[in-house]
DNA sequence: ACCTGAACACCGTTCAAGT
DNA sequence: ACCTGAACACCGTTCAAGT
């Protein structure tokens, strides 16, 4: 609440009554997310930070649903999408020092992550609606051209797309939202409890694994789990348009 | 709102007053969201449902998110596990009737993903609030144990396990929740028509998948995405435990 | 067209007070 | 201990009426 240009509630006190558009209206809900959090961008909130009341926005906005859709977007633009392709053609040097293209992927969906888990609420929202605007689509424009650089076969690489993304946001979205950080804790230590009072007559691969169930950062289990993508798509023919390649335990 | 046995106002129509227990408060919840959904189970129509005010279910249960972390473990309850394992001796006729280990594994998480359709606002919590109950321990006791018997080593089972559930859960979140179909039959079409009018200039890679991008029903794709994963785990050491194993792709 | 006051129909959670 | 009436502080969305 201390960033936000118009906390106030005098009129006057603001720069002056901002337009009444789409664009301003996002940016305006941007702005309170990054001061409040997303649990506080409600349609409510927003109209009273814009002078206005709620049903205003509804010339504009469809429902909070695509208000949440809309600030996502915004946020795509801040994920770190590398050097951009130079189409191609021999930049080796350049791909060199990026590094292999496995490397680059996990590295932009990694700074897709990051971006999500600033605003866990959003990634939620992000599971749900899936987003169309240009970031979006800058986005997937780069992970699918790095995919096929991997030599992943195109509707491999159109599938796997959407499993990365849904990793991703999934992860993110574990999170959780807002404030609950005390219940989250609640509810990790019930399932520490459960675990290690698991029998180990009833239980005897949960007792087996014990502790290690739980263990790892979130950051090896983040970067691990891309590789298993990755390596799992090279190893998995599409069922409907690829012939069975018997590579070794594809799919039957 | 037709199977829900006491819809009456009048509590005398009522066959008890069902006794105020965190069993009572459950399974009253899990019949509102059968009739109604998810969206409906709030503390308010809870307590209107047992006769009382929303502060008395405060006694049982800790706030909205623990309840419904409640109504998932017994939903959970109706996942087919299959065969129980019977301590794995030299039971291969079974095994060969239920399928190898693979089909065996996904034919639980495909059940799983089932049982999460059905009330897709309920994925959505299973994505934040992890369960811990008796039936979620089946579940995972389960799944450890088929993936051990495909020899898979143990701490990597470890993780493997979350990125299976993760994966089904994510899926059935995406299906998204109650009424919003219409809405998200818009998003469809603001997707799909974004990805059509996508510049072949500007978005060369898109533009070349073009429908591939959204083809595919969310069956195969599910089947396929659990294959991925399982594959993927196969290939890909963890980096914190196992010594690289120079198979063919894995992670530095 | 665009904008809005007011209303409708809800929420979660807390707390002082009762039994 | 367990239970609750009442209140606090909010929500999303619609619609008739204005400009």
């Amino acid at each position: 609440m201390t960033t936000l240009p118009s906390a106030s509630r005098s009129r006057r006190d603001r720069p002056a009554k901002p337009a009444l558009t789409k664009a301003g209206i996002v940016e305006t809900a941007v702005g309170i997310m990054r001061a409040e959090g997303l649990g506080r961008v409600t349609m409510r909130r927003l109209a009273q930070e814009l002078d206005t009341g709620p049903a205003s926005l509804y010339v504009y906005v469809r429902n909070t649903a695509a208000l949440h859709a809309e600030i996502l977007d915004e946020l795509l633009g801040t994920v770190d999408l590398g050097p951009a392709d130079t189409a191609g053609t021999a930049a080796d040097a350049a791909d060199e020092a990026a590094g292999d293209w496995r490397d680059r992927l996990v590295r932009i969906l990694t700074s897709y992550t990051t971006v999500l888990f600033e605003y866990p609420g959003l990634a939620q929202s992000a599971l749900v609606a899936r987003p169309s605007g240009e970031h979006y689509l800058n986005l997937v424009e780069a992970l699918l051209s790095l995919l096929s650089e991997g030599g992943v076969p195109a509707g491999r690489a159109a599938w796997a797309l959407d499993l990365l993304l849904q990793f991703a946001t999934a992860t993110a979205a574990e999170q959780t939202t807002r404030d609950q950080a005390i219940d989250a804790q609640d509810e990790q230590d019930a399932l520490t409890t459960a675990l290690w009072s698991a029998s180990s007559q009833t239980y005897p691969h949960i007792a087996a694994l014990g502790a290690d169930l739980l263990s790892g950062t979130g950051s090896d289990r983040l970067s691990w789990g891309f590789h298993v993508l990755i390596n799992g798509t090279l190893h998995t023919p599409r069922p409907d348009t690829e012939a069975p390649q018997d590579h070794d335990h594809d799919q039957s």
